[in-house]
DNA sequence: ATATGTTTTGCATATTAATACAAGCAAAAC
DNA sequence: GTTTTGCTTGTATTAATATGCAAAACATAT
C-alpha cells in the first residue's frame, strides 16, 4: 500500500497547498488512507519532498522539479510494481497497469516535471501520456520497457 | 547586519552539511555573528532555503538551484544595498561594493548556481567573477547595472 | 536632542517534524 | 508448521522549527 500512498501524496501536494504533515494526513484520510504523522514524515523523507516558501508567504510541501535523478528512481520502483504493457499512437502513449495503479504511475510521471510531457490522465488500470511529439512518446516507451526489463 | 548574515548563511550552507538551525547558529557564532535559532528560522524563510535529504540520508539545508527566480530577487536586494561600480576586462568582471559587502554579493552570486559563472572571489569591498566567456561578463555587467537603476 | 515610525531581534512558547522502539505481517528458509 | 528475516507502521517521545509579543536598534522628521 505504500507506493499507492506515495503516489497519492505526490498527487495531493501538487493540487493543494499542504502546509503541514498533519494537513497531508487529513487529505489522505479523505482518500481512505489512514496513516499517522510519523508515517508521513517517513514518506516525505523517502520521496525527498521539501517544504518551500510559497509565493503567498506560507510554507508548502513540494517535489522539487529535478532533484538530481531521485524521482527517476521512484518512477523505476513504481513502474516495476505496476507496469503491464505499453503502446503509443502518434504523440499519445498508453500505459496499462495493474488494477488501481494507474494513478500512481501518472502522479510519478507528473512529478518528474518533464517539459516533453504535456499532460497525463489516469483511470484505474490505464493511463495516457500526451507527449510534445511522436518521437517523445516513442522514447518514453523505450525507456519504460527498458526499466521493466531491468536494463539501465 | 542582516544582509551580511544572510550572505554568510549562504556561504556556510554551501560549504558545510548543516542539519539543523542550531548547527547554523553555531557556525555563525564562530564567525562572530551571534544570533538565536529564532532569527535563523526567519532568515531561512527570507532566503527561501529548504531542508533536503542529502545523499548520505541526512537532512541538510540548501539553496535550491533555480527556485523560480527567487535568488534573483535576493541578488537584487543585495546589489541595491551594496553596489558601487562594475567593470570587466576579458572574461573577468570586477564589482566594487560598499566596505564589507563584497562577500555578500559573492555568496549570492554563487547561490544562483549559474553555469556561466566559473567562480567568484571576494575581498572586503571588491569582488571578481570569472565568467565562462567575455560575452557573459558583459551580459552580467548589463544585468547588474540595470538592477541598480531599477530597470527590470 | 526628542519624538515617531520602522525594522530587527530575543525570549518564551506553540507548533510541527523526526525517530527509537516495539508490534504486526508476509515471504523465504528451514 | 515453525522460525527467521525484512519491511511497514503506530505509539510515545524527543528534537527541531515557527511565531506572538515586547524590547532594542535604527532611521527620520520635528
Amino acid at each position: 500500500m505504500k507506493y499507492n500512498r506515495h503516489a497519492k501524496i505526490l498527487d495531493i501536494i501538487e493540487n493543494y497547498e499542504i502546509e503541514t504533515q498533519d494537513d497531508l494526513a487529513e487529505k489522505l484520510r479523505e482518500s481512505g488512507m489512514d496513516v499517522t504523522q510519523a508515517t508521513i514524515s517517513r514518506d516525505i523523507k523517502e520521496l525527498r519532498l521539501v517544504k518551500v516558501l510559497s509565493s503567498g508567504g506560507k510554507y508548502r510541501y513540494s517535489a522539487m522539479n529535478s532533484d538530481g535523478g531521485n524521482m527517476n528512481d521512484r518512477l523505476l520502483v513504481i513502474i516495476k510494481e505496476a507496469y503491464v504493457s505499453c503502446d503509443y499512437a502518434n504523440n499519445i502513449l498508453v500505459i496499462k497497469t495493474l488494477p488501481g495503479m494507474a494513478q500512481a504511475v501518472a502522479a510519478t510521471l507528473d512529478a518528474l516535471g518533464w517539459n516533453d510531457i504535456v499532460g497525463t490522465i489516469a483511470g484505474d488500470d490505464t493511463m495516457m501520456v500526451v507527449c510534445r511529439a511522436e518521437k517523445i512518446a516513442e522514447d518514453l516507451m523505450d525507456k519504460l520497457t527498458r526499466m521493466v526489463r531491468g536494463v539501465s
